[in-house]
DNA sequence: CATGAGCGAAACAGCGCTGTACGACGAGCG
DNA sequence: CGCTCGTCGTACAGCGCTGTTTCGCTCATG
C-alpha cells in the first residue's frame, strides 16, 4: 500500500465518490469505499457517517465552482463575456457539478448566486429576455450544461465543443435566425 | 370505502404514484400507498412487486405522451408548429413526464423519437440549427421543458405560460436579438 | 339475513445498507 | 527486533424496505 497523505486520501475518496455518484445516483457507502480502493471501515474513519461524506462532497463540489465562478469575474466584463467563462466554468467542474444538479436537496447551491446576479444584469442592460423569469433561466442554464456534458461526452465531445454549445443553446436557441 | 372499478383504482394508483415520485424520488411503495390512499396490501394485489408499478406508470406515461404527440400530427405541420405542440403536449404529460424525467433508466423513452423527427426535419429545412446534434438537441428540448414545468410551477406559472416560455427559450434562447 | 369478495391493519421473514468493533497484517521507526 | 500506526477483512446489531400472510371488517349481492 502506498503511504499518502491524509488529505490526499481524503480527496481521492470524494473523486471516487464523486465519479461514482456520477454513474448512478442511489451508491452507497461500500460502493464509494470499492471505486476509492479503500474498505469501508476505513472509509469509515475519514467521513464517520454516510450523510457526512454526501455533505463534504457537496461543500467540495461547490467551493470549487464557487473558486472558478469567482476566478471568472463575473461582474467585470460583459454579459456576453461573463455567460462564456462561466459556462465553461461550470463544464470544467464536470461530474462535480452534475452530481450537484442531481442529489441537490437545498433548492439552490451556493453558486448559482453568481448566475443569477449576472443574468439580471443581462435583463437589465436588455441583453437578456426579461420575458422569462431569472429563476427559470438560472435553472435551464444549469440543467443545458447538465445535458450538454452529458449527451456531449456520451457522442465524443471535447469540454471546448460542449461548453460552446451549451452556450449558444441558452442564448440563442435551436432556430436558425439569419433566415428569418 | 367508495367501491370503485378495479381499473379505476388501478389508475388511482398510478396517479398517486406519479405525484409522489415527481416530489422526491426515491419514494417506497409503502408512500405511494400512503398517497393513493390505500394499504399496503391492498397495493401489493395491483402491482404484485415494487418493479411491476414503476414499469406499469412508465408504460403508462409513455403511452400517454406517445398518445398526445401522435395526435398533434408533428409530421403534417410546420416545424415551428410542430415544436409548439409537441411542447404543448408534452407540459400537459406533467407530472408523468417529469418522473420519466428523473427515474429514466433505458436511453431514451419511446415518444423521444418523434421529436428528433421532427428536429431533424427542422435542420433539413434549415430552420434548425445544425452545428448541435439532434440528440443534444431532444435532450435539451426534454430538459427545458422538464426545468420549466418544475420552476415555473413554483412561481405559479399556468401551463401555457410555461408552454410558451420553455419553447421560446429552446428555439430563440435567453438573448434578446432585436437589439443586434 | 347469509354469503362472499375486497380492503385495512398488523405481523412476519428476508435482505441490503449503515455504523461499530475486533483481530490480523504490513510498513515505518527507535 | 519490537513497537506503533494505519489498513484490511470480517462479523455484528440495528434499521428500513420488500413481499407474504393472516385476521377482522365492510359492503354488495342473493
Amino acid at each position: 500500500m502506498v503511504r499518502t497523505r491524509p488529505t490526499a486520501r481524503r480527496d481521492e475518496i470524494l473523486e471516487a465518490a464523486a465519479e461514482v455518484l456520477a454513474s448512478r445516483e442511489g451508491a452507497s457507502v461500500g460502493d464509494v469505499a470499492v471505486a476509492a480502493g479503500i474498505s469501508r471501515g476505513t472509509l469509515y474513519r475519514y467521513f464517520p457517517t454516510r450523510e457526512s461524506l454526501f455533505a463534504a462532497l457537496e461543500a467540495a463540489a461547490n467551493e470549487e465552482a464557487r473558486v472558478r465562478l469567482g476566478e471568472a469575474n463575473l461582474d467585470r466584463v460583459s454579459v456576453d463575456e461573463g455567460l462564456a467563462r462561466a459556462t465553461r466554468a461550470l463544464v470544467a467542474v464536470g461530474e462535480h457539478f452534475i452530481v450537484l444538479l442531481r442529489e441537490r436537496r437545498p433548492p439552490e447551491p451556493s453558486f448559482s448566486e453568481p448566475l443569477a446576479v449576472l443574468l439580471q444584469r443581462g435583463q437589465a442592460e436588455g441583453e437578456i429576455s426579461s420575458d422569462c423569469p431569472v429563476e427559470v433561466l438560472v435553472e435551464a442554464l444549469l440543467v443545458l450544461v447538465g445535458v450538454c456534458t452529458r449527451t456531449g461526452r456520451a457522442i465524443g465531445m471535447g469540454a471546448e465543443d460542449i461548453s460552446s454549445t451549451a452556450l449558444r443553446l441558452f442564448l440563442d436557441g435551436a432556430r436558425v435566425h439569419s433566415g428569418g
